[in-house]
DNA sequence: TGATTTGCTGAGGTTACCTCACTGTGAGGG
DNA sequence: CCCTCACAGTGAGGTAACCTCAGCAAATCA
């Protein structure tokens, strides 16, 4: 059955990933976090620094208080710091510090490598026909 | 990126999957081991009927201690049923109430069916492509 | 037969989440 | 301007799903 297989696949990913970050003393839950601010932590156009922590909260889909103790995690690792947000007394903002930086550095080339080692064996066609087949079903539902 | 495109893809199942659960009143890992339970629990040769915990502990990848949990709750539920071990009167087994085979009937179903509204966007020509490159990402790695 | 192992469970701990209540701040209405 | 209301983050305390350790009964081995 397809879904099977496609599980099969997926637990295995999940499972090489969770083991490659495992000499990196973050948990699953702060990897995602880390993720979350990199990736909205300073592109955005002349947004201030970082990440606010009801932002972090939407994205990682938990509740805001959570998140609390998620950066209380990664700040006490000295990954991320917690600065006021200047416009905006009441919340703050979090932004990696170099550490973090180069923790999620680090980590992006072990996903990366991962990546590689798993999809490394498919042939370059049987890679883009993947790719095509994934993209058909991550689009949004006819019905919803 | 191949990896991100497949974890979306994945997650979203997932949640689908769970989505679906929500209306049966049983945990993610209740779900778990009643698979286990009606997948190990009578087509063996000549074995007693249902499942030991220790194989179920094997089968989840907990502890034993834990299997103690979840069988607590599937027999608060009606779900399972204890039973002393013919051969070994330390162990028990665990075997499906006729509640809990109706339930893994209906589990059945329903995984059919969201898989047939995943997978069915695919034409049929897709479906097979992806269960032959699935096939080769699962196979066990070369290098152990 | 005595020593060791095995199968399950009670007691109690950890982790990652949660809700509720609280404080300090921003924002709109009279 | 002041008052009310909404919002941002956090302390306190709870829950679910795991865990380890100790203990008991049964099996197995020397």
């Amino acid at each position: 059955m397809l879904s099977e297989a496609f599980w099969a696949v997926s637990r295995r990913m999940r499972e090489a990933s969770v083991a490659a970050w495992a000499s990196y003393d973050v948990t699953p839950g702060q990897v995602r976090a880390l993720r979350v601010v990199e990736r909205h932590g300073c592109g955005e156009d002349d947004a201030p620094e970082g990440v606010r922590a009801s932002e972090l909260a939407q994205h990682l889909r938990i509740a805001p208080r959570s998140v609390t103790e998620v950066v209380d995690g990664l700040e006490a690792k000295g990954l991320v710091q917690r600065r006021p947000d200047p416009t905006d007394r009441r919340a703050l903002r979090v932004v990696l510090t170099e550490q973090g930086r180069a923790l999620t550095r680090e980590l992006r080339a072990t996903k990366g490598a991962e990546s590689q080692r798993v999809f490394g064996r498919l042939s370059a066609r049987d890679r883009a026909e993947l790719a095509r087949i994934l993209a058909v079903l991550a689009e949004p539902e006819p019905g919803g």
